[in-house]
DNA sequence: CCTTGACTTAAAGTTGACTTTAAGTCGTAA
DNA sequence: TTACGACTTAAAGTCAACTTTAAGTCAAGG
């Protein structure tokens, strides 16, 4: 198959294929002149590619699970850890989910007069604020 | 108060206050020579805020919950709206987590022959294997 | 008076996952 | 032969939500 009929069969788009590839997440079985050429299986990885991200792995987690020789290599922990991961987003989403419906249905001359609302903003807040991203590494600082 | 005290009962980093306060999603009640004074009611805002991030809100969307005198004014149909949102992508992720929970006990040898695992991924990869973001607007091409 | 430390600004940098662009290479059809 | 369309590359751009940096302002303390 060549690229853009991995591209029609997936839905992912020739870039994302070509990103994908210099990531290391998918293979070329070779090239016919300069153009890729692809063995089917690819729409299979591809498919565990979505998996992956729907679950919320990063593109560097997913590569990691998959052996050099393209195998997937199972972290066991690492898909539990996610999993469990996964059940607290699930919650807190839930509870996310049920103070909009409750701010879109309440009729409290101002929402912060309800204490159910209240207390969802209080879960939402709960845990810090603010934060959502780590930084990596902050490496050295230059001495000024 | 003044911006750290914020921070510190906040959470929210004074560098994050000051961005916000630029986007219009929070505002300082004036000045003491160069440095804000912040009304004790910013928590409060900072609070909701929380609660629309974790929602899934952009900070636009939250911005324009709030009406040009700062009280919160809610549009009833994007709550809503967001809440089944919610609702799906609960649902989408419930279906993850349970692949995830399958892959890492399933001792089936190879993962793709297990008739179980092969539906969740068909299920992740569902409804177009790559997509995620959209653009805004192209703008216009020039003419090169 | 000078330093310190907490604040200020505008501008640039970061992150992850892509997409877009510019410039080039092919095979093939007219 | 030339033009076309589909591919190629490397590099730069995009997006959101921040963070970091550089350079500056001030009040208070020694």
């Amino acid at each position: 198959m060549d690229i853009s009929e991995v591209a029609k069969q997936s839905g992912v788009p020739a870039s994302t294929l070509r990103f994908y590839e210099e990531k290391g997440l998918v293979t070329s079985v070779g090239r016919q002149g300069l153009r890729r050429v692809f063995s089917p299986d690819v729409l299979e990885r591809l498919a565990l590619i979505a998996l992956g991200r729907a679950a919320g792995l990063s593109l560097d987690e997913i590569a990691r699970m998959f052996a050099p020789d393209g195998k997937p290599r199972i972290d066991r922990q690492l898909l539990a850890d996610k999993a469990d991961e996964i059940d607290g987003k699930i919650r807190k989403l839930a509870a996310m989910r049920d103070g909009l419906r409750h701010a879109a249905a309440c009729s409290a001359p101002s929402h912060m007069e309800c204490p159910k609302f209240r207390r969802i903003v209080g879960i939402a807040a709960a845990g810090g604020i603010g934060r959502r991203r780590q930084k990596k590494s902050p490496g050295k600082k230059r001495s000024r």
